[in-house]
DNA sequence: CTGTTAGCGCATTCAC
DNA sequence: GTGAATGCGCTAACAG
């Protein structure tokens, strides 16, 4: 049988005081004689007796704990819970992670339901992780980190994602590509229709001309990017390389590409954008470009604090700039007779 | 000015009716008439009311959200809380991780105070992430990833720590080495001891006389297994491989070693202990013993959630096994001349 | 069918 | 210094 939680009648009882002393004294508050103050905390410790946050959220309002809204835990989510962990060290402030996409019914619309169901009460502040809608009108002061909306009017921080994408571009146009495909993320996303308008720019820039084709939809996960990669590369005119609109869309294409038996970066560059860990876990490690997770997340807890603390915020939107991680999967672009050749090796096998 | 939280009050009065009928709509009970839903329903709408989490929870004692207790969210947690995601998808459940260990006075006892705070009302059950004390007597069901305590009374779930010692050390064995140095984690935790204990078990297999010279404690991370590693590889008669207790700190002995000027893996082998993917992202890349991490987190929400819906629990601790993962720390033992060679050059740069 | 009543566990007045 | 009363937002039991 389960034992019942110790609660502050329990200690109230064993000490023979009022809830009401036991309350000032498990608050530190002024008003209760040393002689008492002594008696029920050894009843405290000797109970383990420990306030119920829930129920002095509602009535105090007032917690000490920080959310963070995110959709589910998975390696772009988690790695910014570690950078704002980190951050959250010596800040006075818990942290309380909340994952409320992972029910059907709960899958779109998650951030202002979790908002709702926690602010106000459980937590003094939020971080939102990627949402994908306005979340205006809070309870209490948010900050969103990677809005999909694009820039609203609560704080945020995300990263140059035009930028990365232009680089990541660049690079292997340096590398010798022109035939550049691209995986592109969600399309109802800021941050997928930014990374395109990056690819496009750094095309034109190099004077390549842009080819509907080789751009397709795998909406940052794998099934669709699966559907994706397999298209562009069963083309007649193949890509030489792919930028996929994060890493783990391109580790996709990497299982695909070894599927069809085509070799990366051999015959085939892939880079990603994001940079968590598991990039570099893929064989080959992948090529990509790196989000600063931790320092998102840092900032962002910088900011609920600041927010906290000061009521006000000195800089409402954080740019960070993305970077490029050149690792195993990119190399310079075969030669045309190389591609010649394996065409017409791939040609042969298939029949 | 921050707006305020709408309640359940402020739905009934738009709607004209008592609170415990948008109670009732709101949860979807029987006993109320279409119109009054049809109604209620789009006041709740209009406003966006949501019940809030902690004055659901006070009143009912039911949630459906299940809490993972951590002390801090790092790769060795988040990993876990990955895992813990995925096979919490569709089981209708929601999650809530809680960090409870990040302000100093609640750095030891962090488990039962999480405990306390969060269950028997928020929590219908929890999930605790290495703890470190025994927590039994808890008020709800709860299942104990990695205890650190060894086996208590509470179901758990663990990998083989010893077999995974093992495995790492007839390794680096086979591969030549005879002095074989390991950097233990802290030495109150079980799961140390056990990767001691393998770590001996293999030398003593293989007929290699334990040095109690060539084991210092890193107590899992950084700070003191900076110390460890530069006391080892100071020693007169080096080691030629350091079988580290976790990945932190073989990433750790990686950097003491590079900046000492000795080259991994050609003079120094270095395997880990985890396999969390930063272990991957290292250069050269973690030989590591792998924990099946994201299984033992899908294990733990079944558990729990068997407990939940059976009140009984079929196995009450699961054992996984660990496997060696070679990258690219580890090498054959250099030769003795080899060795010799490296030392007399250390010698003429010191002087 | 709907509204009223009574707590859930706690912190905060305000009397004593 | 201390205790009894009150209410936080909500749901369950009951009365109307």
């Amino acid at each position: 049988m389960l034992p019942a939680r110790v609660t502050i009648h329990d200690v109230a009882r064993a000490a023979g005081v009022s809830v009401a002393t036991v309350s000032k004294v498990a608050n530190g508050r002024y008003g209760v004689a040393q002689n008492t103050i002594a008696k029920v905390s050894a009843v405290i410790d000797e109970l383990g007796y420990e306030t119920s946050l829930v129920a002095r959220s509602l009535r105090s309002h007032r917690t000490n704990v920080i959310g963070i809204l995110v959709a589910g835990f998975e390696p772009f989510s988690t790695e910014l819970l570690k950078g704002i962990s980190a951050a959250a060290v010596g800040s006075g402030y818990e942290l309380l992670a909340y994952a409320g996409a992972l029910t059907d019914e709960a899958r779109v619309g998650w951030e202002r339901r979790s908002l709702s169901r926690l602010a106000g009460t459980l937590v003094d502040a939020a971080i939102i992780v990627t949402p994908t809608v306005q979340v205006a009108g809070a309870p209490v002061p948010i900050v969103a980190i990677d809005p999909h909306t694009g820039l609203g009017d609560v704080p945020a921080v995300d990263t140059d994602n035009a930028e990365g994408a232009r680089i990541a571009t660049r690079y292997l146009i340096s590398l010798g590509h022109r035939r550049i495909a691209h995986v592109r993320g969600r399309g109802d996303l800021q941050s997928a229709l930014l990374r395109e308008q990056g690819y496009r720019e750094s095309l034109a820039e190099a004077g390549i001309a842009f080819d509907p084709d080789l751009v397709r939809e795998g909406a940052y996960w794998g099934k669709p990017t699966t559907r994706a990669a397999q298209e562009l590369l069963s083309l007649p005119d193949r890509p030489t390389a792919i930028f996929a609109a994060n890493d783990l869309s391109a580790v996709r294409v990497l299982d695909v590409a070894r599927e069809m038996g085509i070799r990366v970066p051999e015959e085939l560059s892939i880079v990603g954008f994001d940079n968590v860990p598991e990039s570099a876990t893929s064989t080959p490690q992948l090529t990509t470009v790196a989000q600063p997770l931790h320092d998102m997340g840092a900032q962002a807890l910088q900011m609920v604090v600041q927010m906290l603390r000061r009521g006000e915020l000195e800089q409402q939107y954080v740019h960070l700039p993305a970077h490029l991680v050149v690792r195993q999967s990119t190399a310079p672009a075969p030669s045309p007779a190389a591609i010649a050749d394996a065409q017409s090796r791939a040609a042969s096998q298939a029949v």
